[in-house]
DNA sequence: TATGAATGAGAATTCATTCAT
DNA sequence: TATGAATGAATTCTCATTCAT
């Protein structure tokens, strides 16, 4: 049963989801690689090996495919943020795992650095005209709020911790050493990103954040 | 008194050493909020009032004249480092001093957060073809290092702080939030910049940073 | 009879055909008139009646444009010399017809001879760069060769005779009175492209190639 | 005695002279290299040592800085000319002099062709406007006529030879062979400029000039 | 849905030339 | 005589975008 009565409409359809992927994905690398600014619709199209005016007809113009590249990228961290499942650990642990998810994510995914800095040179109107901007929140500061409370609760953590100013200083930690990790790197004359280095700025943050919160 | 003989070519070299530094300070602004890609040699022409053509004269092309702006904005924070003073105020003081200046340098330099992002773009080739790139490093490391050092010897500080660690902590606690703030507050719906909210922000930061070294 | 399947792309096919054709004749007056250096790439697309932005789409830049511009201008005179059946001719007089197509080809495409100096003023890069170069090969000098063989082994011409070398004296002949018309024309004083003079030229020239090979 | 009574104004015009002389090499070897259109003002000045505005200075302009070229040019091949001294010799042998003459000349005057090719491509437009355009005619014309006569009279000579259209077929044989050699180099795939080559080049045209005026 | 051809507005860079001293 | 600073008008080339099919 069920041969689907539209096969050939259905087919488009699936090309045409793999389409906008496809250029979803080929936008997001080289709107990470150059910017906003230094990224071209002709790159776009050869790395998708789809033509240009394709792109136009998905997706306006450029500045609207670097939104939908945006919301995409957010919602791809949000999706891994649900994964974590932090709310049935010790609240240390849960902290020092969150700190690990991030450096992680962060270090997995550099494109989204540059993305964010794009979207930040822009101030951002990218998300400002999205409706779904607001769905774009972490659900992780919620999280993170029950989290300290229950460290709060068991005298472990200290009290008047702000959920998002926590969050902040998390993302900031691991955010500024990768990506300014190529000035930092040229300054400093030495190799931030060695396994070593890497490993040592992810036990230094987790001390910062933990010698933050926890009592005594 | 006959005119005296020298002025002319004085005032030639001023009038040159002015000018280049118009083009400076005029490209910086641009580059700053266009990004390197973005920014356009006919508006830095028309920022500094000066002839497009001159820029070419002094700088070469566009490559080189975000170099030069580069160097200029390190050697700019550095010299207002020069001015902090440290190494006489009692340690816990000196951090603190330590973050409130970052803080309010960023607040006060937004060009120099967007200037470190494109560099990193492009992963601060502009730098390592400087000779000069080393001298930019910040002999804030070092008087890190010393307050760090008297902090554990009156044992007031915790022993096994790495100076260039903490510093990048400092830096990326005010960095993020700033250069970030605007995707930052379209996604939590709320401005991160409001006069309460930036003095939250840096009670947070430095309890962050000192809660992490202080004893006890 | 429906409308056929193909045209659609034959007429695209065609369409991008001539449009690259009339963009090479365009640019080869354009160089052949003001060289390489002095060519004007808006004058192209202007003479062209096509946007100037074509002629990068087809062509690269004004380097590779000049090249396809050379190589057009070699297979268009190897094509004519391909029709001269010089071998069914007495050696004499394939001789006299060689010397006679070469002044007329050079009289009526005055552009080669000032793209083959602007191709030599830039030593001939743009045909090294050519792998087609060899292809453009005279097949004259193998005639050529035959023809001497034959007047040799008839008696009338003399032995010793190298086609290369009688090939490059054919075409200086006539290239350096056309080529340089306008400086003698300057310095003797006198127009040397009447009819009388250009007729008095060939003459000329047929007694020197033939006053040359023919023996007695 | 007899210091001169304006050493200072002397100095100057020897140091003017200087100057004027070698902006002239100068540009002479820049109109060579790049052509009129190529050539850059610029790289004049850098190669002459001196300052730009100096050029403008004697020279009005890059027009009018190429026709000084030209003419010097001229006057320098014309002296040379005057060297030669071919009256005293043998109606033959003063042919075949005057073969080697042009051809060791133009090879040791590469500038000369492309400066030639370069003022013909402008229609001679320079020499036009020179005033002394008809003193730089070659009295070798002359020459030539009266060594067609000796040659006539002693019987060694054909009749009915034009001394302008040999004179042209003189510097043709040496002149395209020279002028175009990258592109013909290119296209037989073979050096043109050994030794060897050279000295084939040489006998070929001595033989080709005397071939068509000796008797028999 | 998909594509090759075509375009106008602009962008970096170049160039001959002039200014001011 | 000599020069460094400055400029306006090109000039090559680029880019996002649209046409036509």
């Amino acid at each position: 049963m069920s041969t689907p009565p539209t096969p050939v409409t259905e087919e488009r359809l699936r090309d045409a989801d793999r389409s906008q992927n496809t250029i979803l994905i080929a936008a997001r690398d080289e709107f990470a690689e150059h910017g906003l600014g230094g990224a071209r619709m002709d790159r776009i199209a050869e790395r998708a090996g789809l033509n240009k005016r394709l792109i136009y007809y998905y997706f306006e113009d450029k500045e609207r495919l670097f939104q939908a590249v945006l919301e995409q990228a957010y919602r791809d961290i949000r999706e891994e943020e649900q994964q974590l499942n932090l709310l049935h650990l010790k609240p240390e642990t849960a902290l020092r795992r969150l700190v690990e998810f991030t450096w992680n994510y962060y270090l997995e995914h550099p494109e989204f650095l540059t993305l964010l800095n794009s979207a930040n040179l822009h101030r951002a109107r990218h998300l400002e005209q999205s409706e779904r901007a607001r769905q774009l929140n972490s659900p992780l500061i919620a999280t993170l709020g029950e989290i300290i409370e229950r460290g709060r609760a068991d005298g472990s953590f200290r009290g008047g911790v702000d959920p998002l100013q926590l969050y902040v200083s998390i993302a900031g930690l691991s955010y500024f050493y990768l990506s300014n990790n190529h000035t930092l790197s040229a300054i400093f004359g030495r190799d931030l990103m060695t396994p070593k280095a890497r490993s040592e700025r992810l036990s230094h943050m987790c001390e910062v954040i933990l010698g933050y919160v926890l009592m005594s």
